[in-house]
DNA sequence: GAGTGGTCTAGACCACCAA
DNA sequence: TGGTGGTCTAGACCACTCA
């Protein structure tokens, strides 16, 4: 289990077995919302003490990829809970009324991926990638325009239907369908004027100024698997922040 | 030290020595920069172990708050670093490039706050605020617009001569000059057109679109310092932000 | 009451740094 | 070489949950 400390790939213990409980994440023994065996069992299990898992585990809970409930366990975090909305959608509405997202979709099919999105995504030139339109209305009025691709070799059987059946929850979709959880996102945020096509779709006048937001989200092991631009009328609602 | 653990207020005894160390933080007792005392002086001092000290600081660390360098000991952190610039001012270059930025100040004046920026700031409605203007320069062309409001009474001896003296570093003269740092703060980011005013300070076309990034920015015991309003050009730049 | 996570301690040893 | 933070262990006890 142990390697020679001076090793220049020493690696603490308890990484080592976060790494090991990665794993096990990745290849899917434990399913999101399920728990994992107890601090004490994953001592026996690795040959370490119950201290030493319980940092493994500290850090994967920082990262929300595990949570823990005091009293029940440890459960594979999932992206089903209220909180999350707030975690991946930042968008909240400036006079901090609550929010009723609807879903509707444009369109869903099967592309060759161009080089810049194979690059983002980390597939081969040329892989098909499916390619979804849709709009997230905020009480009937269009809200956002999301443009999402996705490699279909890890996204068999995502369709119109699919999509529908989940009301637009994508991450939620990823995971139930797929076991696919996203633990991260990269965002890049610039404001640019909505051009013929935008503002037909959003209702909007030409150069109306919209928030353009790119996103590429990555799931265990840091493997980009969706890419996303969202674009968002920000007269009613505000994108939040927190730097720390 | 300890309080009866049934007690609606229970606190672990490592919170307990956070807030020891945070009211130090607050009296001044070690300055930006300064090295703490050792864990085992702390624990000495607050009569606890070594690793209840550990994992207090264990979160002050985490809130960046504090520094720990293995060897040496651990450190009031500090805006100093390079490494905060990304932290605070998340607009990157869209091609990657260095960023050279400039200051320009505009106007620092002290007013009184509007009703509504008093309560941002926690302050009584008509306490005077220090309100600054500047455009920050990216190689010679206007990027960034920003109105800065202060509290008068805290940031006493605040002038146009001690703004140019740290070149618009405002956190680091905050900190170097008053003892203030600002350890997290709250950006609202939306996408507006530039109105005749902007358009004339930052050189563009009426409408032009700008991402409004409004902050408030706290320091420690999340007491409110700043406010700011940013509008910035993105046709070159993006802001950069990291969901995890 | 049994099982889980949460806190706290005491002690050992390692890695890093400076004098 | 001595002091600092970093890791690891073993054991005790507390708080929460559920049958």
């Amino acid at each position: 289990m142990n390697q020679v400390k001076t090793s220049p790939l020493f690696q603490p213990l308890y990484r080592q077995i976060k790494s090991l409980i990665t794993q096990s994440l990745i290849a899917g023994e434990w399913a999101p919302g399920a728990a994992i065996p107890s601090e004490f069992d994953l001592a026996d299990r690795y040959g370490v003490s119950q201290g030493t898992v319980r940092k493994a585990i500290d850090e994967l809970a920082a990262e929300k990829i595990l949570m823990r409930r005091q009293g029940k366990g440890t459960y594979v975090a999932t992206h089903s809970e209220e909180e999350v909305k707030l975690r991946f959608l930042r968008l909240v509405a400036a006079d901090g009324g609550k929010e009723l997202l609807d879903n509707q979709l444009l369109s869903c099919e099967r592309v060759k991926a161009s080089a810049e999105m194979a690059r983002l995504l980390a597939i081969k030139a040329g892989s098909v990638v499916i390619e979804i339109k849709r709009l997230l209305l905020f009480s009937g009025k269009p809200l956002i325009h999301d443009h999402i691709v996705l490699p279909a070799a890890a996204f068999k059987g995502v369709n119109t239907a699919l999509i529908e059946r989940y009301n637009g929850s994508m991450y939620r979709m990823y995971e139930s369908e797929l076991g696919i959880r996203m633990v991260r996102a990269e965002e890049r945020l610039t404001a640019i004027g909505a051009d013929a096509q935008m503002a037909a779709a959003l209702s909007l006048k030409v150069g109306t100024p919209l928030l353009s937001i790119e996103r590429v989200s990555f799931t265990y092991g840091d493997k980009p698997m969706e890419w996303r631009l969202g674009l968002c009328l920000t007269d009613k609602h505000h994108y939040l922040n927190h730097l720390e």
